[in-house]
This record gives structure tokens, C-alpha cells and sequence, in this order.
DNA sequence: TATGAATGAGCCTTCATTCAT
DNA sequence: CATGAATGAAGGCTCATTCAT
């Protein structure tokens, strides 16, 4: 984010363009270099291979997340193994809303991870995600995990791009915390009535 | 799906296989064409483009799901305007029942409109028929619609996905449906506590 | 040999010159093609890269030089291991006079092989073949091989690129076999009094 | 050799690296720079190009060698020309032991003249300098000359190749020696067999 | 219906070199 | 003396598509 020249400022501005626009794949990196002002040679100056420069414009945002997530994961050891079922929605309320102001502050990139990454090491970056978190959850909450294994895989991992839905929805900040509002007591409603019976 | 001949047969089959496992954009005319044992010269005759290929292996699926989408609608229809927010769990639970066992009868075609269909027109299937129908649903329940209304697009984009990755999740047909009816509850409690307050 | 379509003949002749001339690397495939009068795109018809193209033009001969060594050996497997040493001298002469046939006969593959493989696989053929070859004649004469080791492999090195100097100095077929009758007197009669003393 | 800042002799040193194992085309410039720690720009402070590089580190080498070669044309002055082929074995005796020493003291720069200056004005030194000498050589001796003008121009040309294959065989400086005499033998004994008839 | 030769634009990448600072 | 940003040409290769046969 910092430590960068003009130069390479300017070639992330038009690459996050075209990444966003056309995806890594098809992006043409003459294009976006030419689009920058530069040539081909400047650009492999900075950057080792068109990936390098899609990581370079993804990979704070990208450890950002897993960090975000990471702190949800330490929210619910907080709690003695047996409580924990109790405060799940409580914790995932807590953590989501702030996993949501961060990916809220970095639209762009999180639209390339979620989006835009196919191609690059990013490919799948949220299933991945989810799949070794799913895993943390299950063995804190141990037996009494109250979902069929593949539900529970699937409801994380359809929130999470639901989020990512959310905030590359357009619409503005306050819009998508309102909606959000919304999706997280239905979601914490459901849990309750699920755990119930 | 009939009226093929033997020629667009193997086409279609291979294809098959390239675009679920690179993506069409990926997947090369080329070899998908040698592999099926023919020419390019061969294909051309059959289909104008490449991406006329990706439609001929789908479009009946997207028009079954478009059918299936709208059979939901329909059920709300029945019940007049006052009455459907009633309803609405009971309709849903009927209607995605059946759009689920279509999916998983055209599991190939569901995946391939999901998850490959970047650079064909298919390219957000999913996202732009929840748009449309959307729309419907809120006419119908009219001001009563218990959502705010992006909760609502993105929850209902976001059911469908789940759908389509419960589909493609590879496991079973039954742990899909099981998995599936943990979800369903979840959905259904959630609304009904929403819906109350 | 045959079996070559008019475009690949063509496109033959044409990386022959360039091959011979500027070597292997530095010889440019665009050119080669363009001076042939095709595209690339219509050359990766034909190969699937610029080394296949190169392995095309000297495959044949490579393998005939492979073999006409190998006959050199077949000639020692006459005589028993006691009397080989005897016949050294005329088995080779013998034998390096059909390579040298061969070799004139095919100029400029040798040359191609010799002297401008540098990046493909054939890059050390002569040195190779002469290392596997000598391995043989040393088993083959057994303890009596009048040669300190490193010596014979330097020599025999030297006079198949002796050989291949020959082939390619320029010089009409007789001079260059008068020549070589020379050069394998002045061999054979260095043999015979190393042998003596 | 001397005169040399220590920037210089780092890229000397590394350059040398990298042309042995790559030869002078394959080599890249800005890999040796920055394996030495400098800039490309640092590096064009002191030389004009990249072969003006290659040069610096063999042209003392390749004037030695000259030189030395020189001596053994001088060697056969002493004698009138008649005596000149009487002598002729052993001058060469002398010269080539003199030459061998040289080389194997130069080892690296040897190897570069000889097997890695493809694409350098030193591409064929050893030939152009087997030419050159190879006339005096037979003026020198007259008529009486006793090859073939080819097979001594190829003769020459190859013990010259082999005493640069010997030098760069990776033996030891003994073991190099020992294999030079017995193929001293060996050209000294045809020699003479070749003269009496 | 099918072939297969050919196109032409495009891809990402590497190079030796220059030059203002 | 040294930097490092930038050039511009060239490299090998793949693509979807066309078309005469």
C-alpha cells in the first residue's frame, strides 16, 4: 500500500480496473500497462509475472480476512467447550459485523478475491477459507455441533459469499449494514429454532 | 437434447468434461474437438462459435430452472395477497423441493451454469433471474414484504447458490437432501421469527 | 524423409538455412516461417514446437550415424577378445569409412547435429554416442586396451569430430576421402607403434 | 588483469560463472550484473556491450595462446627448411607440451574460447588460428610437406581441439598429462609411419 | 458432412541497451 | 561511480475462426 512509485501506483489503479472489469484471465496486461502509460519491459521492472501483480494488489486484503476470520475463531474459545453452542450466534454477530466493516473498507479487493480470481492462487480463496475454519468450529463445539456436517459447510460457506454479495452490491454502506441487520437475525433466528428441536 | 447427431453427441460429451473442469474461457475448441475425434472443420458445421457450443449444453437446463422458478411463483398466486405471507415458508419449502431434484437431475448443466460460465452470456445465470423474480415476489406480498429489500436479493441470491453448491458438493443425492432440510429449517425458523418481530 | 507435405518441405528448406547458419537458439521460428511464406500459427500445425522442427530435420540421420557406429562394433564381436586388438586397426578402417560415407550423404544434418544443436537434445550427441560407445570397445578388448582411459575416450572424441570437420570442410567428396586416407594411415600407424611399445 | 576495480572483477568473476555454464547467447547480462551486486547502469560504466565483456575476460588468454602457438612456428625456424620434417616431430613435441601447460593454466578462459563464445567475435578462435599457422607451417616445410594440404589442415585443427577437450575433460592436471603423452605417442608414431611412406 | 491448411491477432515474457539523476 | 526506470524489439506459443476442397 505504501513503498510504492508513481509507477507502480499508477499500473495497480488500471489493473484493479481491468482485473474487476474482465477478470484475471482475460485482463490483457499489455493493455493495462499500455493504459498506464508504460511498456511491457517497465512492468516486468516491478513484477515477476502478471500474477505477481494481482497478488501484489490482493494479498493485504486477503490475510486482512483470514485474520478477521481468525479472530472470530479465538471469540468463541473464550468460552469452556460446553457454553460455546450458547454463544454462537452471539460471537458469529460479533465477528461478522466487524469481518464486514473490513471488507466494507476494501470493496475492490475483496470483489477481485471473491470475483475476479480465477486463474491465480486466489482461485478459490473463500472455500478454502471456510473449509479449514469449518473444521476449528466442529472440533470446539465437538459433539453437540447441531448440524448435519454438509449443512454446516454449505450455510458458512454460502454466508460468507453472501457477505461478499453484499458488499459488492453497489449499494451504500449504510444500505448494506441495514440488509444485513436483516440477514443476521434470520440467520440467528434460525439457528435458535434449529437448536431448539 | 435429441435430433443430435452421433458427431454433436461426442462433441457435446467432451466439452462437457473441458468446460466443467477449466471454465470456458479455458477450455481450448481445439482439443476438445480433436478429442471428440473430430476437426475444427467439423465443428463449424454444427455451431457457429465456441460459446453457441457452451449454450447448446445448456440452455435447456436454464430454461427448465427459469420453469421451475416460476411454478414457485405461481404457488404464491393461489393464495390471495393477504394470505401469502402465511404461506410463503410452505410455498418455498414445496417449490425449492422440486427445483432441488431438478438440479440434481442436471447436475452437469448446473455446475456448468454456475461455476464455468464466465465469458458466455450465461455469465450470471443465477444472479439475474433471482433479479427478475425477486421483483414478483415483493409486487405480491406488496408492503407487507417482512424484508428489507436487499436483505432480500442478496438472502434469496444467496439461498440459490447454496443450492447450486449443495449440488455440486459431490456428495450423495441423500446427504444433499438431508443436508437440505437442515438448511430448509434454518431458512424457515429464521423467517417466521422474522416475520414475528 | 517423404511423407512431408509441400508446406513442411518448404518450411524444412527454409529452417535448414537459418538452423545452419545462425544455429539453433539464435535462429528466430517467426522468420523461419515468414521466409517459408506461412504464419506461425499454420507451422504449429505442423510441430509442436521450434525443437520438434529441429528434431525433424536430423532425427533420421541421427539415428543412421547411431547405427553405422554400432555396425563398427558388430565388427569387433567377430573376432574373439584375444585377437580383437589385432584387428583394431582394420575394423575401424572399415567402419569409418562407411560413416564417412554416410556422413557426406547427409552434410548437412551432420552439421546440424554437430555444430548447431546447441538447446536441444541433441546438444551433445557426438560426445555422447562416443561415451557409450567406449564403455563398449573398452569391455570388448578387456585388460589389454592399450590406452591410458582418458586418452582413448579424447581420441576417439577427436577423430569422429575430426570426421565431422571433414564431412563439413567444403571440399568436393574425393578431396575429403583422400584426405581421411591420409588422416587413417597416420591413426592406424600411431596405433601400431603405440601398441608395440 | 590488473588495473581491475573490485567492481569489475566481481562481474568478472561471476560473468565467467555464467558464460561457462550458458555460453555467451544464453547468458543473461542483467542476471550476471545483479548476481554481482551491481545495476545494469554500473555495469555500462565500464563496458559497451555485452560482448566487450565476454572479450575482457578471455583476450589475454587468447593472446597467450597466439603467442604461444607462435613459438612453436618459430621453433621449426631454426632449422633450414630442409632439416625442417626431420625436426618436425619433436618441435611439435616441445611447442604442444609448452601450449598444454599454458592452457591448462587458463582453465576457465580456455573453456570460454573454446566451447562459449558463440556469438562472439572469438566464435571460431581456434580455427582461424589453426588456418593461419597451418599456411606458415607449409610454406615452411615446402614441397616436401608430407599430407594432404586438407588432412593437415584437419589434423591440425583437430589435435588442437583435443588438447582443449583434454584441458577441459575435468581430470586432474596429471591425469591430463599422463593422456597427452600417450596421444603424443600416438600422432608422433603416424607421423613417422606417414613419412616413410 | 467433414477435412485440414492457414490466418492473424493475441498471449506472457526476456532481452540488451539507454539515460537522466 | 552508480542507480534504476524505461525502452522497444523480439522471443516462442495458443487461440477461435475461415474456407477451399
Amino acid at each position: 500500500m505504501t513503498g510504492l512509485t508513481p509507477t507502480q501506483k499508477k499500473i495497480h489503479e488500471v489493473a484493479m480496473e481491468y482485473f474487476l472489469r474482465d477478470g484475471f484471465r482475460k485482463a490483457s496486461l499489455r493493455q493495462i500497462v499500455a493504459d498506464a502509460g508504460f511498456t511491457l519491459g517497465a512492468f516486468y521492472g516491478y513484477y515477476k509475472s502478471k500474477e505477481e501483480l494481482f497478488e501484489a494488489l490482493v494479498v493485504d486484503v486477503a490475510n486482512g480476512i483470514i485474520e478477521e476470520v481468525s479472530k472470530m475463531g479465538a471469540g468463541f474459545q473464550k468460552y469452556d467447550s460446553k457454553e460455546r453452542l450458547d454463544h454462537m450466534v452471539e460471537v458469529f454477530d460479533l465477528g461478522l459485523s466487524d469481518l464486514l466493516d473490513y471488507l466494507l473498507s476494501h470493496i475492490d479487493e475483496t470483489r477481485l478475491l471473491l470475483k475476479c480470481s480465477q486463474g491465480t492462487k486466489y482461485e478459490n480463496f473463500l472455500e478454502r477459507l471456510m473449509d479449514r475454519n469449518l473444521e476449528l468450529m466442529k472440533d470446539m463445539t465437538g459433539d453437540e455441533f447441531p448440524l448435519n456436517p454438509l449443512a454446516a459447510k454449505l450455510l458458512v460457506n454460502s454466508y460468507f459469499n453472501l457477505l461478499g454479495d453484499a458488499v459488492l452490491s453497489g449499494e451504500s454502506r449504510e444500505e448494506i449494514a441495514d440488509a444485513m441487520k436483516d440477514i443476521e437475525k434470520l440467520y440467528a433466528g434460525g439457528m435458535v429454532s434449529l437448536m431448539k428441536g
